[in-house]
DNA sequence: TTGATTGTTCGAATTTCATCGAAATATTTA
DNA sequence: TAAATATTTCGATGAAATTCGAACAATCAA
């Protein structure tokens, strides 16, 4: 069973969480995750346009960066947004890359 | 006398001002402008670490993505943040930068 | 226990990015 | 016109990011 590492809200770097934000297969991650409202979401409940481990790369830039966070769950890995955190430290940040879906 | 272009408004994509605003250097021009208050500033007004070629390639990259506006006044290169268009595209994306200096 | 499903990890190819020194360009000043 | 100043452009380099296929590991279902 994987077990995945989260760094705590005050680890969470601007220039990282940018960098993470500004390649559009990861806007779309979020985008997705936004719209399931909290439930989490297994690899294959996103439209992504790119192999699997394209796919398993993105979510882990996602997850260092604090954005998402992830579990495994049976033969799943669910992920979902970090949205309260992420509100606290970069407020309003998630909604503008949530506008652009 | 070089003349510098700049995106409109409806042409800033969220994917190029995440990728400007991810480098820590270009944060620190961002800054800086943002402190000057819509005056505009040159190159050597900015406490950068950076050789002037570096310099002028983050200048580049901050205007095609259209977060700054240059122009020419006479052997300098006076530039200042678009920040109300940069607010009226991603409201309180700046902010944000801002809050980190 | 065999097979199907889900996702990670590895290794490699390609592209993009940050950086610099040196040369070039434009403007002002002497 | 020559020198000084401010910045861009060029060409190169090394580092980092994106991407993939293939191999691997874990879980579930038959």
């Amino acid at each position: 069973m994987k077990t995945f590492t989260h760094p705590k809200l005050e680890a969470i770097s601007l220039s990282a969480v940018m960098q993470a934000l500004a390649d559009p297969c990861r806007q779309q991650i979020v985008i997705t995750l936004k719209e399931a409202d909290g439930r989490g979401l297994a690899c294959n409940e996103f439209e992504l346009e790119v192999s699997k481990a394209t796919a398993s790369h993105h979510f882990e830039t996602l997850r260092s960066a604090g954005i998402i966070e992830s579990r495994s769950e049976g033969v799943k890995c669910l992920s979902s947004l970090r949205e309260n955190e992420m509100n606290e430290r970069f407020p309003g940040l998630l909604d503008l890359v949530a506008a652009e879906g």
